[in-house]
RNA sequence: GGAGCCGUAGUGUAGCUUGGUCUAUCACUAAGCGUUUGGGACGCUUGAACCCCGGUUCAAAUCCGGGCGGCCCCA
């Protein structure tokens, strides 16, 4: 590497690469990389773009599929699975899809030593491999609602540097493909999936998001319209962390989507797709960690509580002894515990080591503790350790751990409140970005001014806010001097 | 879509300008043994590297071409 990473801290071992060597507000992109690594989330493979998640961060990914997956099938959504390829012809049968996708998709063109007949797409989502099915499912107005979801990966071959966590080739996702006999009944549930990623981020990531509609340009190709998730990062960029597509009727009219309805006239039916991916675990991270390494939220922490033993000679046994019973009696309780008794590594290194893993808590127990029946305790996103009473510790334990959560999504809803600033024109926005904010700002909608802007400065639309301040007679768009008809946040974006 | 920088053990690096003395530097790390352990312990021993392909040359980590990969800036 370069100069880059070189820069030393002090109150750190100069010698020392084993915790982080840049910080998060000197060098952004420098230590998210070597977070995302160091802390063993997350490792390059031979192939550039597609990173290889590590039990630490699958982890992660699975309790987030665990939570969203019990939501959605609780609200009648049935999981499945297709193929991973798609015929050429099939891919093409939308047009504004396949040109929106196009540019980025990778092909598969020989089997073996054979040519294929037909290249095959490796799907970069599955919308046209779907709905040709359901073209054949759907007859009547009984086969709807059709609600289907599939956890699956995807490939999009982007020639954008790609970033591990948030631009990746090849990534982990659900997508949620449903159809209805209603335009409402559609349009309700693209808002329903939106508040199912809202909770999710909240309960689960400690995430707050900003919930909107996209604008023409930034919706999803083929889309009627296109809802999003957002979230701001620390170094002032946006994150779209999820969509939900209401799709009116333009693919059922591509794949011949039919239904006869009561009265056996037969319609168009209407559908929406809805995602969410590995990204969620990229606005995670990027949020709450800190120069120390990760701060995860308790409830995605693969370890939640790590036991450090002070094994001093004179005493080993005991406080051994002492450990391994706090361990199981933790662990009994179901907490996710792991008892670091290695005598080859001093406390404080293991100290240092499970904060850059972003443990929530961490328990001493030394000779000194034992006497007194009690324990320290150092929780990830507080600087004083406190002493504990260890009869205590099955009730305190969870208590600080909802606390932590509770702390970590206030820190960041505040954040997130307090770096949007209304703007009323280029310069404003302009401003603001540079401020590393994000601009709310009454605008005309057009795609060309948005086109223009962003060739311009780099700054694009994010979403349009569900909840809207009225806007004042006569207010005019930042962009056009146009009449304005919405509010709409504008900043850089990843 | 354009511009630039870079690629040496697991990590960070020295060496490249001016080819040879490189049997490749230093530190961290890893493994083993021993002494240690309340915020990144210490000693000894042992490991481990020139991105790939081609070219120039008596000789290439070093020069040239291509590829692959990484970083970063602009749009």
């Amino acid at each position: 590497m370069n100069q880059a990473n070189k820069g030393s801290k002090k109150g750190q071992d100069k010698k020392s690469n084993l915790g982080l060597t840049v910080t998060k507000e000197e060098n952004f992109s420098e230590w998210f990389t070597q977070l995302i690594q160091k802390s063993e989330l997350m490792d390059y493979s031979p192939v550039s773009g597609c990173y290889i998640l590590r039990p630490r961060s699958y982890f992660i990914w699975e309790e987030i599929r665990t939570f969203l997956d019990a939501k959605i099938k609780a609200d009648g959504v049935e999981n499945c699975y297709f193929p991973m390829f798609i015929p050429e012809s099939l891919l093409k049968k939308e047009e504004d899809h396949v040109e929106g996708f196009a540019p980025e998709v990778a092909w598969v063109e020989t089997g073996g030593h054979t040519k294929l007949k037909e290249r095959l797409a490796i799907r970069p989502t599955s919308e046209t491999i779907m709905y040709d099915s359901y073209a054949k499912w759907i007859r009547s107005h009984n086969d709807l609602p059709l609600r289907l979801n599939q956890w699956c990966n995807i490939v999009r071959w982007e020639f954008k540097h790609c970033t591990p966590f948030i631009r990746l080739r090849e990534f982990l996702w659900q997508e949620g493909h449903t159809v209805f006999a209603t335009r409402t009944e559609a349009v309700d549930e693209a808002h329903k999936i939106v508040g199912f990623y809202v909770d999710t981020f909240k309960e689960l990531l400690a995430v707050p998001l900003l919930t909107g509609k996209k604008s023409d340009k930034e919706k999803f190709a083929g889309a009627e319209f296109s809802l999003s998730i957002e979230a701001l990062m620390p170094d002032g960029k946006a994150l779209q962390a999820g969509t939900s597509h209401h799709l009116g009727q333009n693919f059922a009219k591509a794949f011949d989507i039919k239904f006869k309805d009561k009265d056996e006239k037969e319609e168009f039916a209407f559908q929406n797709s809805w995602g969410i991916s590995i990204r969620s675990l990229g606005t995670m991270i990027m949020t709450h960690s800190d120069n120390k390494g990760l701060v995860l939220p308790p409830k995605v922490a693969k370890t939640q509580v790590v036991i450090v033993p002070l094994l001093f000679k004179h005493a080993k046994e005991e406080v051994l002894a002492a450990a391994e019973k706090l361990f199981a009696e933790l662990k009994a309780a179901g907490i996710r515990v792991h008892l670091d008794s290695r005598e080859s590594h001093s406390p404080g290194f293991k100290y240092n080591e499970w904060e850059l893993k972003g443990v929530p808590i961490r328990l001493e127990l030394g000779p000194r503790d034992l006497e007194n029946k009690k324990v320290m305790m150092k929780v990830r996103d507080q600087d004083e350790k406190s002493s504990v009473l260890m009869a205590d510790l099955l009730t305190a334990i969870p208590k600080e751990l909802e606390s932590m959560h509770e702390r970590m999504y206030t820190k960041a809803k505040d954040n997130l409140e307090s770096s949007i600033v209304k703007a009323s024109s280029k310069e404003e926005v302009m401003a603001a970005v540079e401020e590393k904010k994000i601009a709310l700002v009454p605008w005309c909608g057009s795609s060309e001014s948005e086109i223009a802007f962003k060739e311009e400065t780099g700054i694009q639309s994010l979403n349009a806010p569900f909840d809207q301040a009225e806007l004042p007679a006569g207010t005019k768009c930042f962009l056009t001097g146009n009449k304005a008809v919405r509010w709409h946040l504008f900043g850089k974006s990843y």
